[in-house]
RNA sequence: GGUGGCGUACCCAAGUGGCCAAGGGGACGGAUUGCAAAUCCGUUAUUCCCGGGUUCAAAUCCCGGCGCCACCUCCA
């Protein structure tokens, strides 16, 4: 079975395959980077995630480019307010620009680290890339799919026929809305400008039209393609980058360069939270450090937003993450119990002699095979969990776990968690030595029955962040 | 107003024409335990928002409601 991806822009799932086999080279749309990401922005950054380690995971060389917008997108708004979103947040804060830029571009990376998203090769910045964007520009009023107007570029649609394939919304229903306000510059209302001008604006470059910046999509156009190429495999993003940005990107791309700009488009559904759209003045909005100070890891994050398919709407709330917390203790229950059980030392396990009994083999090998079948169908980590979670209610239940199978089991857990990036399969580090002398004194205390004595050090160690679990052999602590 | 999507148990969430409707959380009963915890066994949706229809067969397809979300405007 192969890897299958739903394409927005043909609307149904198609087989995965990279245009220059086996190197994927996949672009995602990041931050922007004038506040604080939140838990929307992260579900978006989790799909690419997901999608590039279940890439590795298959074998697949990925090259991955995240791009951060620190320009700022101007709107028809900002532009009579003066400002746009990085530059209010620069003023506010009484920060150059880049600085703001450089600020939350670092918080970001620490949240990303959180929440197990692995490094990008690429984090590539606007403001690096205006010469760039310039050039591509220029080179699309040369070819005629632009025009200039006081001072400033729009990208004239009508000179691209296939405008509106990718969000639907076509020439004719785009005019039917008209809600855009008509610019006087331009000839439909429904160009996007590829340069602007504003003299109040605080990030200003030269160009041979005037100084301004950039417009809202050229960026991705062309840090994409100077990094990856003039054609993509993979172009991921929310949903809401479907129209007007993705759709102006292939726009210019193609007209630019004349070739598909990309293979795949994967777009995630927003979130809820609580049952209603997320936003600031609602009370409902998260970032991943406010739920990180409520005092939840970030793989408990990562679970619950891994927890719902990417294309259906989650709705994600805080009895979510205690749920989510629980599934992640099963886990790690399982994981102690398969080193309890010998499984702690892969290396070792040759000279036993003792193969892993068929049964179990076969349990394991249907996890494996429902697992990837799970991935290969758009990215079904809910289901890939489900084969995971029945592998290890089988494995507790075929109850004949010797060493062999403890740690062909925790093998094939790592395995896995390659993908899924949530379990924690080190072993853990042990108490410290105060709880240590007391759990000592604990098992004194049990060998001779003294019960009470063996209850006021189980609530004394509890006291310092430990519980006990007895067992079989003994006693095991636990972190809570 | 235009366009697209969703509505599955107490909560989260797979499944989109045909084996008993995955899995996680929670709850309840039992086993085990000095007591717990963990684990195991069992129970928890004769039913998939509502009403029609198509079909031998529908949560899955069609029609009509109701509710929610998204895009059309910076937004993951």
């Amino acid at each position: 079975m192969a890897l299958v991806l739903h394409d927005t822009l043909e609307r149904r799932d198609l087989p995965f395959e990279p245009l220059e086999p086996p190197r994927v080279r996949m672009y995602n749309c990041g931050p922007t980077v004038y506040s604080y990401a939140h838990i929307g922005n992260f579900c978006a950054f989790m799909l690419a995630d997901l999608l590039r380690r279940t890439l590795e995971w298959e074998g697949y060389p990925v090259t991955q480019v995240m791009n951060i917008t620190d320009v700022g997108h101007l709107t028809e708004d900002d532009v009579e307010a003066g400002e746009d979103k990085l530059v209010a947040a620069a003023l506010r804060e009484g920060k150059p620009p880049r600085a703001v830029a450089d600020f939350y571009l670092e918080a970001f990376h620490q949240d990303r680290r959180a929440l197990g998203i692995l490094d990008a090769h690429h984090y590539p910045r606007a403001t690096d890339h205006v010469p760039g964007m310039v050039e591509a520009v220029r080179r699309l009023l040369e070819r005629g799919h632009a025009y200039e107007a006081q001072g400033e570029v729009y990208f004239d649609i009508t000179t691209f026929p296939a405008y509106g394939r990718l969000s639907g919304n076509t020439l004719d229903e785009l005019n039917a809305g008209a809600r855009v306000a008509v610019h006087a510059a331009k000839r439909n209302p429904r160009d996007f400008a590829l340069w602007k001008r504003d003299t109040r604006h605080l990030m200003q470059w030269d160009a041979p039209w005037g100084r301004g910046f950039p417009g809202w999509h050229i960026e991705c156009s062309v840090m994409s393609m100077a990094l990856l190429g003039e054609s993509l495999d993979i172009h991921t993003g929310g949903e809401d980058n479907i129209f007007p940005h993705h759709e102006s990107e292939i726009a210019q791309s193609e007209a630019l360069t004349g070739r598909p700009f990309v293979r795949h488009w994967l777009h995630t559904r927003h979130l809820l939270v609580d049952g209603r759209k997320m936003a600031k003045s609602a009370g409902n909005f998260h970032t991943v450090r406010d739920l990180l100070g409520r005092g939840h890891e970030g793989r408990t994050v990562r679970y619950l937003l891994l927890s719902t398919h990417y294309r259906q709407q989650q709705n994600f709330t805080l009895a979510g993450l205690d749920q989510a917390r629980a599934a992640l203790a099963r886990l790690d229950g399982f994981v102690a119990w398969l080193r309890e059980r010998g499984g702690e030392s892969p290396a070792a396990g040759a000279s036993t002699g003792h193969e892993a009994a068929a049964p179990f083999h076969a349990s394991l090998d249907e996890a494996g095979r429902r697992f990837r079948a799970a991935l290969d169908d758009d990215l079904n980590a809910s289901a890939a969990l489900a084969a995971l979670f029945d592998f290890v209610n089988a494995t507790y239940r075929g109850a004949d776990a010797g060493p062999a199978e403890a740690r062909a089991a925790l093998g094939f857990l790592g395995d896995l968690d390659r993908v899924l990036g949530v379990m924690r399969l080190e072993a853990p580090a042990g108490p410290p030595a105060e709880v240590r002398s007391l759990l000592a004194a604990r098992a004194e205390a049990r060998s001779r029955k003294d019960w009470a004595a063996s209850d006021r050090l189980r609530a004394r160690v509890r006291e310092m962040g430990w519980e006990v679990l007895d067992g079989p052999s003994g006693q095991r602590p636990r972190r809570l």
